[in-house]
RNA sequence: GUGCCAGUAGCUCAGUUGGACAGAGCAACGGCCUUCUAAGCCGUGGGUCAGGGGUUCGAAUCCCUUCUGGCAUGCCA
């Protein structure tokens, strides 16, 4: 909005023969720690200094006149090297306020005339165990992120990636058997490198339960594997549907990695690649040119005895994806995975879906530490190791706050114990408080026989340090909406609602919001009815519970 | 060996795509409740932005290099 001005300020300059005629450079707008240097501050007469061979200095002042005109703006001043620092007034920031108030639900919503389509998958852990403490990041992130994207206007879809085929889910098919023959007191072989995790014979001992004569049935022993590896994985996968379900998160679509063995799309996937000239033979096996876009080497696709490999099959699932005609696919991976990138965004590439419309993002490891010891979380299941135990230890609202207020390619160290023992010094609370706080105003509002009417509330009594401090942070949420979409962090709406709650925090105890003067107590709730509708969306992009009372 | 991520206050981390004197939370210390929730507010101390070069009006941010930690480097998924 300031950039527009911006721009079309340095546009008519041209026009008036005020500045030299040039191509006007990209408007960057900063918003100034210190209040003194504006709302908006933007170097565009530093950075055209060279193009125009003009002062920083004169041409702020040019600019300056013509900025000026706008009437949101009630101050543009030009500081010293040459920035250009502009102050909003305070009819605007008054008046955003009421707009928040006319539809609270929707407080933060962009509306985008060409709305985009975006796919987002995430977590997409292997459904051969409990889902892990990573697997929580990756759902915090990847939920507040659409959540981030809905809110900026555009349509999107999350998506978690079954891999229910290969290789690990035989292992772990032969690994259930084991411990049902185990349980039985039959003779068993437990496979080498099978799964090892007393959660196999928990499902082992389900399915018994469930399937016995089912399963008596299938004479095959390849068969009988089949037959326990989808029982154990339907059952795997059930449980972690449950899990993101209390985790607040909801997948439009589980795509199940099978269906694409099953009706050929990995097949036809290669061919769509063969047509591109990006596929050649070696030794009997397919591979793909992969080199050609940045990766170390070329991949296999194929193996020499004609089973496709897993990349092949994750690329039949991106063809799937491209084919369902999204303008952005979003991926976000586990750490382990980053040195495939290169390999399935050349793929994306040959199959004309590169460049910005493919996007692959990293939700860095987490380490659990107790007691200062990081805490092993490989295979023998130690307590905490899972999402499930975390949830029950910390509850979700911690849980998705923590995972979601760091960047998410920050290596984040978890204390379990500090988040336990001090959650009434949790930066949540925090946030949640201030919800609290201003639900409890109105209920004793109400208990004083208060009338409040919003459209009654008078701006003088808004006029001064701390109530323009929270009009001016709820005028910046949208903009904080589509940043963080943009960047795709979204930990930057955890700090916004740091500094709203922290504002709120403070005019509560610099003002009287309950006094004798009613129209000071009407307009004073306006205002905090608004940061209650603000920091309720915010708290909901998060996945954070906005509770009326604590 | 190569690639990726990270290295910022005692701890955990931000730092808005190169901007103005480097920030927050926790921890420490000192103040503030007869009145709307003190899960709060105010103040103080705390830094060689891992080290060294470079690029320019300007660098925590970009380039080179060294060091440290983690991960990856399968025709597993």
């Amino acid at each position: 909005m300031i950039a527009s001005i911006v721009r079309d300020a340095f546009k008519k300059a041209i026009a008036d023969g005020k500045l030299p005629a040039c191509d006007i450079p990209d408007v960057k707008v900063e918003y100034p720690k210190e209040q003194k240097f504006g709302d908006y501050s933007t170097p565009i007469a530093l950075e055209s200094s060279k193009i125009l061979r003009r002062s920083p200095m004169d041409t702020g002042a040019v600019l300056k006149d013509y900025i000026e005109k706008s009437e949101i703006i009630s101050e543009v001043e030009v500081a010293r090297p040459g920035f250009i620092n502009v102050f909003l007034s305070f009819d605007h920031i008054y008046g955003n306020m009421h707009s928040i108030l006319s539809d609270p639900e929707n407080c933060g919503r962009s509306v985008k005339d060409r709305p985009r389509r975006i796919n987002v998958e995430f977590v997409s852990a292997n459904p051969t165990g409990p889902l892990v403490i990573v697997s929580a990041r990756a759902a915090a992130l990847g939920d507040a992120l659409a959540n981030l994207i809905e809110m900026s206007g555009d349509i999107v879809e999350r998506e978690f990636y079954v891999n229910d085929y290969g290789n690990q889910v035989d292992l772990f098919g032969k690994s259930v058997l084991a411990r049902m023959r185990e349980i039985q007191g039959k003779p068993f072989v437990f496979p080498e490198d099978g799964y090892q995790g007393e959660y196999v014979r928990d499902i082992a001992r389900k399915i018994l339960d469930e399937c016995g004569p089912e399963l008596d049935a299938i004479t095959g022993e390849v068969d009988l594997i089949t037959a326990v590896a989808q029982k154990a994985i339907d059952h795997n996968i059930a449980t972690q549907q449950r899990d993101m379900h209390e985790f607040n998160v909801d997948f439009k679509t589980w795509f199940r990695e099978r269906k694409l063995h099953e009706n050929g799309d990995v097949m036809a996937a290669l061919d769509f690649l063969a047509q591109r000239n990006v596929i050649y033979e070696q030794d009997g096996k397919k591979v793909f040119s992969s080199t050609a876009y940045g990766d170390d080497k070329d991949r296999v696709v194929v193996r020499d005895d004609g089973r496709p490999t897993y990349l092949l099959a994750d690329i039949a699932y991106h063809l799937d994806k491209i084919k369902r005609g999204y303008d952005l696919i979003l991926d976000i991976w586990g750490p382990d995975h980053h040195g495939y990138i290169a390999r399935l965004s050349g793929a994306m590439t040959a199959m004309g879906h590169g460049g910005d419309s493919f996007r692959v993002l990293i939700a860095q490891q987490v380490n659990l530490i107790m007691e200062g010891e990081a805490v092993k979380m490989s295979k023998r299941l130690g307590k905490f190791s899972t999402m499930r135990d975390l949830i029950d230890e910390i509850g979700v609202d911690v849980a998705r706050y923590f995972f979601t207020m760091r960047s998410m390619d920050s290596h984040l160290d978890f204390d379990l114990a500090l988040a336990k023992k001090e959650s009434s010094e949790n930066p949540v609370f925090y946030l949640q408080y201030a919800h609290a706080r201003i639900c409890s105003l109105f209920r004793e509002a109400e208990k004083r026989g208060v009338t409040y009417d919003p459209s009654k509330c008078r701006k003088e009594y808004l006029d001064n340090p701390e109530g323009i401090a929270l009009m001016k942070l709820m005028l910046k949420f949208n903009e904080e909406i589509v940043d963080a979409a943009q960047a795709c962090e979204p930990h930057r709406m955890c700090s916004y609602l740091m500094k709203l709650a922290q504002s709120f925090h403070r005019f509560y105890t610099d003002h009287r919001f309950l006094s004798d003067d009613r129209e000071q107590t009407n307009s004073y709730l306006t205002l905090a009815d608004a940061v209650k509708a603000v920091m309720k969306q915010g708290l909901r992009i998060v996945g954070v519970s906005a509770p009326e009372r604590m």
